[in-house]
DNA sequence: GTATATGCAAACCGTTTGCATGGCT
DNA sequence: AGCCATGCAAACGGTTTGCATATAC
């Protein structure tokens, strides 16, 4: 099977003013390729371009996820202290945090409603609001 | 001025089951000593415990602010992927992060009102809900 | 007396960086 | 050609751990 232009993820880095490398294009179809919100951290990326067949070293990985942050392609959630995870998906929407396997993911934002937020101090603004529910198993 | 009991401070330690050693009760007496809510790294109490004239190692108060914790009387807020953040206040509440000076602080809980949260996934429970009110100056 | 806490230094682990090489425009 | 990205390994910083000593009960 021969691999797919991969056109969505051209267009992802030219949006954010990125050359595009065989790294970043192999990187950002890993994130992007099929559309779907995806959270990350660096060790799970680079597993996974390793299981795609692609080489692309851990250093690179740590230094392109930073960069994609910095062009306003993807967010960084902290919730663990450890790790970084990386959020493709870029508006301000709640996590469920798995405590006991340590994954991220969506929470359904329509199913959060906030009525009231204390309002920055003086001299502040807010930069984002960052809702984790943390879960554990029963 | 000669120390005071710390009685607070005793039978706060009493309360999670910790034996009350010198170093444990210099560092309960920092952390809840005067009655208000405090929000620490490891360092920043090691710095002020130094301060205070107190001979405490960097190891005991990493081990001593785990147990605090695991006895459930902090909380480990994480907002910064590099240092935790140990909350003296246990109700659930929301939080500043200062981005800019890496500080963390209170928000006035009642200014919060969440109207609707998404519900735990099957085989869970809610933990914890954080929300982190991200400030950046202006 | 026994279990547990402390202190030190070394180990740890995720992340960052310096520098030489290779690739994009 | 020139600038920027990549890869490797070494450095980094906060945190944890192993082990000998000291302390609470």
């Amino acid at each position: 099977m021969q691999t797919a232009p991969a056109e969505r993820s051209m267009t992802w880095l030219a949006r954010g003013g990125l050359r595009p490398t065989r790294q970043r294009l192999a990187l950002a179809e890993l994130l992007i390729g099929d559309g779907m919100d995806r959270h990350v951290t660096a060790e799970g990326l680079y597993d996974a371009a390793a299981a795609a067949g692609e080489s692309v070293s851990l250093a690179t990985v740590y230094n392109t996820l930073r960069a994609f942050c910095e062009a306003g392609l993807l967010n960084e959630i902290v919730v663990d202290g450890s790790r970084g995870y990386f959020d493709t998906r870029m508006d301000d929407h709640p996590h469920f945090y798995w405590e006991d396997d340590h994954r991220l993911t969506d929470a359904p934002a329509a199913d959060l409603v906030i009525t009231a937020l204390p309002e920055a101090p003086v001299g502040t603004t807010v930069s984002r609001v960052d809702v984790v529910i943390r879960l554990k198993r029963t």
